[in-house]
DNA sequence: AGCACA
């Protein structure tokens, strides 16, 4: 029919009157549950409003939320959605791993703040790091079935960074805020305000693919 | 109806 399969999403029909910034993120929490996002571009200017490219990670992504979304009722209105004409830059350059430098400022922002305190036990940091030895004989984790407003996340990816996770689990009523541990880019601590909300966002993120090859397994933290 | 930011 139309147009080639690729990772770009065009999305059309949207509503004009929403402002730009409300829809990129109406946009992001309704089509990350496809997928992976790395970017949405949506223009004002007067050939492109009411327009909008969802840019996934992989193609699978973008071609089930084509399915999946087609005429969902969205500020009123269905969404009608295509492939892009045209492969987003990131792709073409293979800038996959990451959002986009623009992106990251949109939604990230919070980077300083979700990096800071880990739950992990004090060690004593007695200044004898002569080099080479990775300390790693801290006390690792753990995931527990017992309920906790924390949620605690392995198998992560290597590139996971704090506003990947932000963004994911952000969309979830009562987040807090995203722990990453150090020197252990595989796990991560994500706060909500209760049990229940912690909950919600484990149940419909488990097994979430931040990359092809890690699904994240989530169970709640230890208490 | 309209396929792009930097």
């Amino acid at each position: 029919m139309d147009v080639a399969p690729c990772h770009t999403v065009y999305v059309k029909n949207l509503d004009e009157s929403v402002k730009k910034e409300e829809l990129k993120k109406s946009l992001y929490y309704l089509f990350s549950q496809f997928g992976y996002i790395i970017d949405i571009v949506a223009l004002k200017t007067p050939k492109m409003r009411g327009q909008a490219f969802v840019v996934f990670q992989d193609i699978n992504s973008a071609s089930n939320s084509i399915r999946g979304m087609q005429g969902f009722l969205f500020y009123k209105k269905p969404l009608v959605l295509s492939y892009s004409k045209r492969e987003a830059e990131e792709i073409t350059r293979m800038k996959v791993s990451m959002p986009s430098k623009k992106f990251r400022q949109m939604y990230g922002a919070d980077q300083a703040a979700a990096v800071a305190p880990t739950p992990i036990a004090s060690e004593p940091t007695d200044g004898d790091t002569n080099g080479k030895e990775v300390d790693m004989d801290v006390d690792a984790p753990t995931s527990s079935k017992v309920a906790n407003q924390i949620l605690f996340l392995k198998n992560l990816p290597e590139e996971t960074t704090s506003m990947m996770l932000s963004m994911l689990f952000n969309q979830f009523p009562g987040f807090k805020e995203v722990r990453l541990v150090p020197n252990r880019h595989d796990i991560a601590f994500v706060e909500f305000e209760s049990e229940g909300q912690s909950a919600a966002a484990l149940t419909a993120l488990q097994g979430f693919k931040i990359t092809p090859s890690n699904a994240m397994e989530i169970s709640y933290a230890n208490k």
